[in-house]
RNA sequence: CGGGGCAUAGCGCAGCCUGGUAGCGCAUCUGCUUUGGGAGCAGAGGGUCAGAGGUUCGAAUCCUCUUGCCCCGACCA
């Protein structure tokens, strides 16, 4: 491709609303430009990279055996009154209607749709498994659309739903899912993790989201670095520790005055001790109407999600009112201790070994020292209740957590028979006999992977794109064309030489000085780049730079093509 | 939906407080000089100041309403 004929269209300075990378460099490179709220349209160069996204995953859904169809964006209400989402969903569904009056939506996903068309097509046991998928528009009326591409109203999206007879055929095919994934995205040459997702209300066995790793990424991840464990900071759970002896010469349990310290910052401070030496006690509302006692070490954080699925914790999670406390102990905040405390009481796992701690006395101004287990109040009922820090042990003991940020590109779901009971969609099995189908469900953001991947891989003239992403493979750059001939000769033989190879080079034909050169084809990402000059040529040499290098290196014109082959093929 | 903010040329902004009929930088076009990291000089084009109403001799500027957009919270590919 040459520049003449292919607009590059970037911008020297970042429109005022875009926040993140992403979002900035999309827009100064020309890749897209906002519509309205959430509307972007992608401009030639864009769309050559997302196309690239959309073939890399349309290739491993294939070879994993899935069948690609396109289904309508719009959706009769009908079907999603039958699954009872049109009620659920929300003012996320963009709904409208036709000139008959008759209501419709603009499909966020395909669920009811594909359950349809498989119930009225799919009669026999023999037919399945089948895993069905396309690569489509989706509209959700998000109620803040930010991040420009990141998170969009209308986007691409690979959604697959896979249809069987036994959960464990499902099981196989979320393995096979799970397998291209992470083939589609090391092709693209992205740093993930799939990542243990909650199954949440729609239940079935197993989740997991796709992250691409990078530090501007939404959602906080949990993940071992000697095995493959990784889950949402808020889902990852934390082990119970054993119990330890209490050594003979603990101090004996001492009341301390404590007027004006209510906060754990203000405790430690004034007792002379670690916020880890402390426990905090925190009073919630539990289901029975009475209150529940939850305590922490004096630096953790409680897990409202952990807390409000325990036994007799009410949910969703909500701490215990003025009155309530008035009516459990003659006591305010601040104050409050696990010790002759008359509700039930839940202390998290690392409370086990805790002791010679500092608690609150249930006396105002007053806190207890060298508290201890057993000694000077029963062992209570331990749980998981705070969040995963890092440096914690890994759930599947095989190393020490740490933590880092991802974005969420893809989600693999089973889903089991939620829709497929819903809509009634079954087949006959060997008996003769109705079934009901077993479902899972796949889906890629492919329009957010292309920024992710951009968030991940960026400095400070541009984009990296890994080279499965570039819009081009390699730039050929001109030095003072219009005056040379023989630089202009050149590099047209070059061109077409590559492009004979299929090689996707983009050679900058414009009359620009090379310092605009240079930028814009840093900006745009282009993996390799190649200057010829008129001094060069007349060395015999040119001059080649990889976008990710600091420096460039020389090559000899009759060694050129070796050579770029050689770099061209070992990415 | 709640809280905050913005709307002036393709992009980034000034002007508004204190009304007098719109300006700067980048980008675009022309010419000359430049030519290895977003050049210099000279010139040109481009704005119903988001829209509607009001106040006024006169409104980008003051008042009212409407619309659009952005940021902070819960959701999601």
């Amino acid at each position: 491709m040459r520049v003449s004929k292919f607009p590059l269209n970037t911008l020297k300075e970042v429109p005022s609303d875009a926040e993140v990378v992403s979002h900035q460099l999309m827009l100064r490179s020309g890749m897209i430009r906002k519509l309205g709220a959430g509307l972007y349209t992608w401009l030639p160069l864009g769309l050559r990279i997302l196309r690239k996204a959309e073939a890399i995953v349309r290739e491993e859904m294939n070879q994993a055996g899935a069948l690609e169809i396109l289904m309508p964006s719009v959706q009769p209400a009908e079907l999603w009154q039958e699954s009872g989402r049109w009620e659920q969903y929300g003012p996320e569904l963009l709904r409208m209607h036709d000139r008959h009056n008759r209501e419709f939506c603009y499909g966020p996903t395909h669920e009811e749709v594909i359950t349809d068309l498989v119930r009225k097509q799919v009669r026999s046991y023999k037919e399945l498994p089948l895993n069905l998928y396309q690569i489509q528009t989706k509209f959700r009326d998000e109620i803040r659309p930010r991040f420009g591409i990141m998170r969009s109203r209308e986007f691409i999206m690979k959604d697959a739903y896979s249809f069987h007879e036994t959960a464990a055929c499902l099981e196989q095919t979320y393995a096979d899912m799970y397998q291209a994934y992470s083939q589609i995205f090391s092709r693209m040459g992205l740093k993930f993790r799939a990542v243990d997702a909650d199954t949440g209300s729609i239940g079935g066995n197993a989740s997991h989201e796709f992250h691409v790793l990078a530090d501007s990424g939404e959602d906080a991840i949990a993940y071992c670095e000697t095995s493959d464990y990784a889950a949402n900071v808020e889902l990852a759970p934390l082990l119970a520790v054993a119990e330890i002896a209490l050594s003979a010469e603990a101090a004996v349990m001492t009341e301390v005055s404590t007027p004006a310290a209510k906060t754990i910052e203000q405790v430690s401070a004034s007792l002379n001790v670690t916020a880890a030496d402390c426990v905090k006690t925190l009073l919630v509302k539990a289901e029975d109407g009475g209150l529940i006692a939850l305590l922490l070490r004096g630096d953790h954080e409680l897990n409202t999600l952990k807390a409000e699925k325990l036994e007799g914790v009410l949910a969703p999670l909500s701490f215990a009112e003025e009155d309530d406390i008035k009516a459990l102990i003659d006591c305010p905040p601040g104050f409050i201790g696990p010790l002759a405390i008359s509700c039930p009481i839940l202390a998290d796992y690392s409370l086990i070994q805790q002791q010679d701690f500092v608690c609150g006395a249930n006396k105002e101004g007053f806190h207890l020292t060298h508290v201890n287990w057993t000694r000077d109040l029963p062992r209570p009922t331990f749980a998981d209740l705070r969040n995963i820090e890092i440096g914690d042990p890994s759930p599947d003991g095989q190393g020490t957590i740490k933590i880092c940020r991802g974005i969420e590109v893809g989600h693999i779901f089973q889903l089991g028979k939620k829709y497929s009971e819903r809509l009634d969609a079954n087949v006959l099995d060997q008996n003769g006999k109705k079934t009901t189908l077993t479902m899972g469900c796949y889906g890629i953001g492919v329009s957010r992977v292309v920024a992710a991947t951009i968030e991940q891989n960026f400095d400070d003239h541009g984009i990296c794109w890994p080279p499965a992403l570039a819009p081009f493979q390699i730039s050929i750059l001109p030095m003072k064309m219009e005056k040379s001939d023989k630089v202009r000769s050149y590099c047209e033989q070059l061109y077409n030489d590559l492009i004979q190879q299929g090689v996707e080079v983009l050679i900058d034909d414009r009359k620009a000085r090379p310092g605009i050169m240079f930028a814009d084809h840093d900006l745009i990402g282009i993996p390799h780049r190649l200057v010829v000059s008129e001094q060069n040529l007349e060395k015999g040499v040119l001059e080649y730079k990889s976008r990710s290098d600091e420096d460039s290196r020389e090559i000899a014109v009759n060694t050129l093509m070796d050579e770029l082959s050689k770099i061209l093929n070992s990415n």
